[in-house]
DNA sequence: CACAATTAGTTGCGTTCGCAACTATTTCGA
DNA sequence: TCGAAATAGTTGCGAACGCAACTAATTGTG
C-alpha cells in the first residue's frame, strides 16, 4: 500500500506523514489546552508534571523526566512555577539528599481532582469522532509506530 | 471500545492519547530531521519551505503559510536564511508590488532534486513498520481526526 | 579510606517562537 | 476620488526551550 501516487515526483507536504502527524498533534493540544491553560492557568509542561505526581505522589524530578520524556530543565522550572502557585511541594528525600520527593499540595489535589475529569471527557469527545474499527486501527498504527521508534514505557 | 481501563480514577500520561500523539510527532520528527538538518543545514522551517516552494514555483510568503500551516514570522524568518544561502530568491510581483514570488535558485533546484528522494525514502521506511492493514487503519483514522478537528487541506 | 566518577537538580546563555506593532501597498466605500 | 480598512511582509520584544556548565550529594574502586 501507498501513501501517494507512486509516481508523482515532488513532494506534496499535505500528504507527507511526519508533516500530518506533527499538525494533528498540535491540532490535539490546542483542542485540550484551553482546560488546562485558560481555566487552570497550567502550561504543558506544567499539565504533565501535575498528571505524573497525581498518580505517583513522592515521585522526584528525573521519575517525571523519564516518564513524561520531557528535558530535565523543563522539569525543573515547571515544577519551580508549580510550587510558587502552592500546588505542589517538595521535601528532600531522607535517603538521598540530593533528590527532593513532589508531592500535591491540597489545593494541588483539589485542582487534580476538578482537572483530570475534564481532560479526560476531551479526549473521549475527540475519540468519539472516530469509529469502533477507526480507533482500533488507529491505536494499533500507533502502537507499532511507538515501538519502531522505541517510545514505548 | 475504551482506550484505558474505565475504572481508572487518576490519569495514567504513558495511555492519553494527546500526549502519546505529542510524543510520536516528535519521535517521527527526529527521525527525519537529520537528513535535513545534518545533510543540508536546514532545520523544520526552511525544510517545509523549500518543500512549499519545490513543487509550487512563485508562490508566495501568505501561500507558504496558509498551506504549512506555520505563522507568518516563522515563514518570513526561514525564507530569509533561505534567501541568504541562495538556495530561493524573491521577486516583487507585478501585479500586487506588497508581494514577492518566491522561487527556488539553481542551487536550490539541486538541493531540492536530492533531498525530496532521501525523504521519502525516510518516510517509507518508517511506514514500512506497520502491516498494511495497520497502515490503513492508521491513516483512516488520523483522517478522521483532521476532519473533526477541521486540519484539512 | 580517599578520591574519581556518577547522579539529582538548578542556572546561564544563546536560539527559536509567536504576539503585537509597524511599513508599504492595495482595495473598498461614501 | 479620497480616506478608511484590509493585506503582505518585517521587526521588536518577552517567553520558552535545550545545551552546557555548575553545585551538592552519593557511589564505586583502588
Amino acid at each position: 500500500m501507498s501513501v501517494r501516487a507512486p509516481n508523482e515526483l515532488g513532494l506534496e507536504l499535505a500528504g507527507f506523514v511526519p508533516y500530518r502527524l506533527n499538525r494533528l498533534a498540535v491540532g490535539v493540544s490546542n483542542h485540550l489546552s484551553d482546560i488546562y491553560r485558560e481555566r487552570f492557568g497550567l502550561d504543558v509542561p506544567e499539565w504533565r508534571v501535575m498528571a505524573t505526581v497525581g498518580t505517583q505522589h513522592g515521585c522526584t524530578a528525573q521519575h517525571i523526566a523519564a516518564s513524561t520524556r520531557m528535558h530535565k530543565t523543563r522539569v525543573s522550572r515547571a515544577i519551580a512555577h508549580l510550587e510558587e502557585r502552592d500546588l505542589i511541594e517538595r521535601v528532600s528525600s531522607a535517603a538521598d539528599r540530593r533528590e527532593r520527593e513532589v508531592r500535591l499540595t491540597k489545593a494541588g489535589r483539589r485542582m487534580y481532582a476538578d482537572l483530570v475529569p475534564l481532560v479526560l471527557e476531551r479526549e473521549r469527545q475527540l475519540l468519539a469522532c472516530l469509529t469502533k474499527e477507526q480507533l482500533r486501527g488507529f491505536l494499533a498504527g500507533m502502537e507499532a509506530l511507538e515501538s519502531f521508534l522505541g517510545l514505548q514505557d
